[in-house]
DNA sequence: TCTGGGGTCCTAGGACCC
DNA sequence: TCTGGGGTCCTAGGACCC
């Protein structure tokens, strides 16, 4: 419990069950917060690694760390540091590549667990969730024992620790819990949750750097001290209007709600995605258009892919590029009925004319907005591809079907027909067997002997090599 | 030390409509 | 002929989150 003497934690063990002033009555929020995500999973699945160094991140020249243990936090690893730095002040540290897949799995048991004991679940990325453990105006058990008994149920089923906050205000909850992870999970005994009652939120916050508040980044912090503004109680007496013109209207607002004690933000359930999108960063800066469209005819059919592998529509297809300097640009085009690799492919080489090319270009983004559920499904369009009876092509065999003349993915409508066969051959022969061909051939010296948009029908004895 | 990948939301200007 | 005010959508850029 935080009491109005800020910062002096102890657990709700403190003062026993259920007598905390707001344990009758009013909201009560919980933030929970897994340690070292990507880390902890490693470990999990490898238990050599327990008590070690562990960073796990990108492994190429450009590599960041996405994530690492207390051991490793010791020697001044933290996440989103260049890998090289730290292997630099950690040489004995287990580097292990990301692997999303796993994490997400992992995830979504974390998440069961936590709708299992609420109604109201909103997650944050894969390893936090924001939980309502009490709905205003409602009564109930104990919150600080759910909050407890949560955290020990994760433990105990995943095998993996975390810290949590308890509060009536969703932004005072991820403090308190960011508060309980000032210490390593090892030397948080008995400070596992971190409650803030009511009457102890000014007293809580007033202290705190603006820095450390939830939406404000280096941007932000960086004008309010430009403004001789550091912490929260700094802002007590600044007029709304203030802020709303150093920081904009929305944010503006917001902060000046936190200062006040006013601000109370619902805890959501997750909405539905608004965007895919991939992104590749290289080793080394590109110079040049073909290279840079190669990258895109990859991003293009990936991200197109995960489209129609969710069944879904997209509107717009955005292309990015990110600058030596870090600088990002991006060009979008609209109006489009976007379904697959095919028709994500045209509009995102199309959109490379119109980027401001740079001398340097260190990365490469393609994404679809304006998702929509379920196209239409149409039968196929080969007759008697979803008939059985059509046997696969055999090895050094091509199967060959005109859509159209000249470059295949031409027009919205040729690319939407591509979509459809490579759907169509998929369900039938799986997810590998048919692949853009320059994508293919642009792996090895063949460069873009085949062009993009064409389909290459792959037999089932090559996918393994195609990878 | 020189900075990943995947997202969301906000802002500001302009087009367009009533 | 010149004008207000409100609304929506699009585009490009940017801040922020994990």
């Amino acid at each position: 419990v935080v009491s109005s003497a800020p910062l002096a934690l102890a657990t709700g063990e403190a003062g026993g069950r259920g007598d905390l002033s707001w344990a009758g009555r009013g909201p009560v929020i919980a933030h929970l917060d897994l340690d070292a995500f990507f880390a902890a999973v490693e470990v999990l699945d490898d238990p050599d690694l327990q008590g070690r160094p562990v960073v796990v991140g990108g492994t190429g020249p450009r590599g960041v760390v996405a994530s690492c243990s207390y051991e490793a936090r010791r020697f001044g690893v933290s996440s989103a540091m260049p890998m090289v730095e730290a292997r630099r002040r950690c040489p004995q540290a287990v580097l292990r590549p990301l692997r999303p897949g796993r994490y997400r799995e992992v995830g979504r048991a974390f998440l069961a667990l936590l709708q299992e004991a609420s109604a109201v679940v909103e997650p944050v990325g894969l390893d936090e969730a924001y939980l309502v453990l009490r709905r205003a105006g409602s009564r109930g058990g104990d919150p600080l024992l759910a909050a407890r008994q949560l955290r020990e149920r994760v433990a105990e089923q995943l095998g993996l620790s975390s810290a949590v906050g308890v509060a009536a205000k969703k932004h005072l909850a991820k403090l308190a819990s960011r508060a309980a992870k000032r210490l390593p999970p090892k030397e948080r005994q008995g400070q596992e949750v971190v409650v803030v009652p009511p009457e102890a939120e000014a007293a809580f916050l007033a202290p705190l750097a603006l820095g450390e508040l939830p939406g404000v980044g280096p941007v932000t912090a960086r004008r309010l001290a430009a403004c001789g503004l550091h912490r929260v109680g700094d802002l007590r007496t600044v007029p709304r209007s203030a802020l709303r013109r150093l920081l904009g209207p929305a944010a503006g607002d917001r902060l000046w709600a936190l200062a006040q004690g006013e601000l109370d933000e619902p805890v959501r359930p997750p909405a539905p995605r608004r965007s895919i999108s991939k992104v590749l960063t290289f080793p080394e800066d590109l110079h040049h258009a073909p290279e840079i469209r190669r990258a895109v005819l990859a991003l293009a059919v990936a991200v197109g892919e995960e489209l129609a592998s969710r069944g879904l529509l997209a509107r717009s297809v955005v292309l990015g590029l990110r600058d030596a300097n870090h600088h990002d640009h991006r060009r979008t085009l609209s109006n489009l009925s976007v379904t697959g690799p095919w028709s994500v492919l045209r509009p995102a080489l199309a959109l490379v004319d119109r980027l401001p090319l740079p001398g340097t270009v260190r990365a490469v983004s393609v994404g679809v907005h304006g998702l929509r559920g379920d196209p239409p499904v149409r039968q196929s369009p080969l007759p008697g591809l979803g008939e059985p009876g059509l046997g696969e092509p055999g090895l050094g065999e091509h199967h060959t079907w005109r859509v159209a003349r000249g470059t295949p993915a031409a027009t919205p409508e040729v690319s939407g027909q591509l979509d459809q066969i490579v759907a169509a051959v998929r369900a039938r022969f799986g997810p590998r067997a048919a692949l853009p061909a320059s994508v293919l051939v642009g792996r090895g010296d063949q460069g873009e002997a085949v062009g993009p948009g064409s389909l290459v029908v792959v037999p089932s004895a090559l996918r393994e090599d195609w990878g």
